[in-house]
DNA sequence: AATCAAATTGCCCTAAGGGGTAATTGTCTT
DNA sequence: AAGACAATTACCCCTTAGGGCAATTTGATT
């Protein structure tokens, strides 16, 4: 299927075709589908997957909720669930509370034979949608691009948080104590006080801190403090 | 109907006991209620006026419209919309759509005979829950309170925006440009250079600018900044 | 024109921040 | 045990922030 055999090797390979192709899939974004009807698990993977989107489906989302929590793989790029509502074993909305404390991905949920109840049911537990079937591929695809959208814009923030957590996470306990009082607006004297260390040394964990932070300014680290919790 | 009336002269009235149960029901909540049907108007309005909430009720969204176009009173408390969705001239998603750009009260619309595209859009579009008539009174009280909840955060950061607005608007120009630069993590001499002021001047706005916004530290004046736009 | 309030500035002083150098201590590795 | 390394501290330097005091400028009001 690809022409790189001969680099399997090396943990380098030379850009291929395919992995130009699945980049450009990755930056689409992902559609997980789950439905346990077979017909309509190729009808809208097709659909979608001819639009461009990486597609993974799954005939129970019971299978689904195994590879969330076992080998789970992050993927890079925005993803939504689409999900079916009446399913034996676990349904769509109990899917949705358990992928609720897993994930926080946006779940569109769609049914072709649904009360009322159970879209308010949806709703109120957070579904970001609710296709009714037969769906059409222009909903389909605006319902889709909207949950990507919501889903990119959580991943900046789960982006910038992770970073951040990583930057903190470099602090010596000491460096953290002392940056945490300082974006309190602490004077150095008083937290050598309150740490029960000398001002010189309140000073090197001030600078250490502000520099293993990535930040030239205490109005920086403030802001810095109030996102993570340092 | 009270008993204050040799009082009504003075602005400066004696607290009667007509004024404490009042206190009492905006506190609980107000609940605007919005159905063509008088009987139903009036059933729910008795089961949420012997809850203790304060009722407001309207035979059609035209006629709430109109009085929070030109009669608007700020409520003190947290207030929601109880509404019908079928209703002749403006429904309860026509009512939902134009409220969205008057107001930022949580809608709860009701129907018993809605489809489920119906409860979609009117979710989609921001309602904060769906009823289905006949409502049971145990459903409707906990949908109600759970609606005043969000309210009256809401309603926090709305008196704490307006308040730090009103702090902002009390600076000069200078000073608002100053507090501005400090809490962007600039230096004193810096923002002299960039304003053509002395340094001494920079100081004294400086020092006003803390003043007037009612802070100590330049840590607090940069979550300030961040809050309200300086 | 007289006056008052706000903005601006210079001079000067103290306190706090920022940081270099060197010494001390405790812990961990080899 | 010797060396490496991080944490801590003292001493000293310069820069920046904070603020008192007095003078000047300027716009608005009476």
């Amino acid at each position: 299927m690809s022409s790189n055999l001969k680099t399997q090797a090396s943990s380098r390979r030379p850009i291929t075709m395919d992995d130009e192709r699945l980049a450009a899939r990755c930056a689409m974004g992902r559609v997980v589908l789950i439905d346990d009807d077979p017909q309509i698990l190729a009808g809208l993977g097709d659909l979608l997957y001819l639009k461009g989107y990486a597609v993974e489906h799954f005939s129970s989302a019971l299978d689904y909720l195994q590879v969330l929590t076992f080998n789970r793989t992050l993927y890079p790029g925005p993803s939504c669930v689409l999900c079916d509502v009446r399913m034996p074993e676990v349904d769509g909305l109990e899917l949705q509370r358990r992928l609720a404390e897993l994930d926080n991905i946006p779940l569109l949920l769609m049914s072709g034979d649904s009360g009322t109840q159970e879209v308010i049911t949806a709703f109120r537990a957070g579904a970001f949608n609710f296709l009714i079937k037969p769906i059409e591929a222009d909903l389909l695809f605006e319902a889709v691009a909207q949950a990507l959208l919501v889903s990119a814009e959580r991943q900046q923030i789960d982006v910038r948080q992770t970073d951040l957590a990583r930057r903190i996470a470099s602090l010596s306990e000491r460096e953290r104590e002392v940056a945490r009082l300082v974006a309190g607006g602490r004077i150095n004297q008083d937290i050598a006080d309150e740490l029960g260390i000398a001002l010189r040394t309140v000073k090197l964990h001030r600078q250490r801190a502000l520099e293993k932070l990535g930040v030239n300014t205490v109005a920086d680290l403030v802001r810095l403090a109030d996102l993570g919790s340092l």
